[in-house]
DNA sequence: CCGAGATGTTTGCCTGTTCAAACACTTCGG
DNA sequence: CCGAAGTGTTTGAACAGGCAAACATCTCGG
């Protein structure tokens, strides 16, 4: 661990570039989202996953799963939401400890007064810039790196060096 | 506006992947260097900046801007590491407004115990995972989204609808 | 049918971030 | 050389998010 290989040059300007790019692109849009609908883009993401869900309605877990929120922070997102009237939240029928999240009448106006917009601007500052082999390459390589975090996630769980398997 | 072009669905997959992608290794960076040394992945890449700076000092402002970090949150952030010791600051010799961060012996020897391990880190998770030719795509692709959030703000900064240069 | 452990959600506390306003110094036209 | 406008930095107040502990409910083995 004392001496790993360092970036080479092009591996450290994708590097930085992609970070700058994360960072700058969620400013963006959060700007864009706040100006135009006064929401920020996380909540934006969070009412879009409800919008598409069966009874516009997902489970609290299931949900922060797919956002990669904590279960702490969905709860006030949703509260706060909730609060701002957009979602409501019920009981899980199927099993007392869970809760459902549900798009309001409210929450599907606001999404979509905010939806056009939102799409407009991402398709300005993304996929207008980039041809379509780009996007097959993007959507390919973030997949990549997303096996390769899970694969990080197993393998530190399960601490190794204990190799189990070869007995 | 009200009926833009929606993503395609190869389009909305790149998008998710990216997002989540973002998230993800941030979140796998923060906890590595939280775990490992004891602080943030912002930390971090703050004082890899001023390490490499010449005479590991930058001025308040610059930093911001390469960091993408809003002043204020450079100013908090550089009075926490100077509590722990990591960064020093001084008044900019050749501006009375400016204040210059350094690095201290103490950040310098910080960074050598840290850096190996974060770059073993983004390695295994990103570049071992990745292809020389999708290194330099992915490098493409986020330069060019950079470039067009340029022209966005710069489009937005002057209202435009306003053609000056077709008089 | 009971209790232990698993699973789902919320809460308390603390840190980090933002926005806007304040402050400090510099520059430049008159 | 003065003061207004510009640039660089910090501060105050409010809020979002993370962690760990608490709470609620479910599931099972006995």
């Amino acid at each position: 661990m004392t001496s790993p290989r360092w970036l080479t040059p092009e591996e450290l300007r994708a590097w930085i570039n992609f970070l700058d790019c994360s960072t700058l692109l969620n400013d963006y849009l959060d700007q864009q989202l706040r100006r135009d609908a006064a929401m920020t883009h996380a909540d934006y993401s969070l009412l879009a996953r409800l919008s598409v869900a069966p009874d516009r309605a997902l489970g609290m877990s299931l949900l922060a799963e797919q956002l990669k929120f904590t279960r702490s922070r969905l709860t006030r997102a949703v509260i706060r939401l909730e609060e701002s009237g957009y979602v409501r939240r019920r009981e899980d029928p199927a099993d007392g400890r869970g809760q459902l999240a549900e798009l309001t009448e409210a929450g599907m106006e606001l999404m979509a007064k905010a939806a056009p917009g939102h799409v407009t601007a991402v398709r300005r500052v993304v996929f207008d810039a980039l041809s379509p082999e780009q996007v097959e390459q993007l959507a390919t390589i973030t997949a990549t790196v997303l096996a390769s975090l899970k694969q990080a996630d197993e393998e530190d769980a399960y601490p190794a060096a204990l190799p189990w398997h070869r007995r």
